[in-house]
DNA sequence: ACAATCTTTTGACAAAAGTCAAAATCGACT
DNA sequence: AGTCGATTTTGACTTTTGTCAAAAGATTGT
């Protein structure tokens, strides 16, 4: 979601809600394979992703490395497990590609949450969202094989076929990557 | 969590706060086999289950009911998409046996929330257990083998394998009612 | 341009999980 | 206690997915 034109409509915010606002997002970019967040730290900023992309992954107990999120252009990244509760992150969030950011540190939302009290109503919005996603994904490791699995993230995401490594996209549907490859051989 | 207990010291509720929570709630029984909500209802209440087990399902495009959350004694039902966004449930939130809960409705939550501000924190961090409860269950899709993930099921609710059907198990861990009970006999 | 490194594909095989149908077991109800 | 229906197990078989290692193909930096 975009914060200028997204929220004003449906949160009613007034000039100086979206002056507030806007005063407290600045700019950051991140190249290519740097992180916005590493393992072991507390996220301290939400990111708004202008440009570019991000992807969050964490080590399973085989050392594996397993992708857990895409951050496209349009994406908003909350870690939300360290940012809400300021403790240690236990996945990395890299830049695959160079990438362009707003960013709001923690201290400067908690500030807003006040200053512009339809950011609490946004935030559970947000909330909201993450929560469908994540039943919506859920179901699909539930009900659909690897097959259908990835043929639904390539409905779902097809700017990302292009863009990010197939183990990237391997880990994060739960097959093999030498499954994901035969996969995508047939048809 | 049991609102009783459980939120007086974290959330510094005074004893009129107690009071208008304790009015909001009211006691409900259903008995096994009946509904707390059925698909296609919007959802009006949260639920306490102070005694008995439910289950929430749905209908895969092959017609399979697949269980996606068990509520023992102590837990809190949400049927967040639809309470929460006023729109009908895709799930059925079936009692397994007989239940007694406590529920609250939509109007009498939203106006808890301005009587007892507190309220709006709970239910944030509410929120924030559902999206760790949902991490952490798509890790063990991502990472770990049915077997594993049958392991997982009976260390995190062994009081349930006593109670329920293995089906539903099978469905909630997403393997195959045969393969579940071949997984069972070796070991 | 060309190593050096990373990704992806492929082969041969093994293990895991699904399918379908029948039998065994369990449970609820009269 | 006995029957009906639901649940669970089992057998025989197929399909899907994983594993390991090597080859082929890309990509990056100098």
């Amino acid at each position: 979601m975009n914060i200028t034109n997204w929220s004003i409509d449906k949160y009613g915010l007034t000039e100086e809600d979206i002056k507030h606002t806007m005063d407290s997002y600045v700019s950051q970019t991140i190249k290519a394979n740097n992180f916005f967040l590493k393992e072991g730290e507390i996220c301290n900023y939400i990111g708004y992703v202008t440009k570019g992309l991000l992807r969050s992954y964490f080590y399973d107990d085989q050392a594996n490395e397993i992708t857990t999120n895409f951050f496209p252009e349009g994406s908003l990244i909350i870690a939300m497990d360290s940012f809400n509760n300021r403790v240690p992150s236990k996945e990395f969030i890299e830049a695959i590609e160079d990438t362009e950011l707003s960013v709001v540190s923690y201290q400067r939302q908690m500030d807003l949450y006040k200053l512009v009290p339809a950011w609490n109503q946004i935030c559970k919005d947000l909330g909201d969202i993450k929560i469908h996603e994540m039943l919506k994904r859920n179901e699909s490791f539930q009900t659909l094989s690897a097959t259908e699995r990835y043929q639904k993230f390539c409905d779902e995401y097809p700017q990302l076929l292009q863009r990010v490594n197939l183990g990237y996209i391997a880990s994060y549907i739960g097959v093999d990557n030498a499954t994901l490859s035969r996969i995508r051989k047939k048809k």
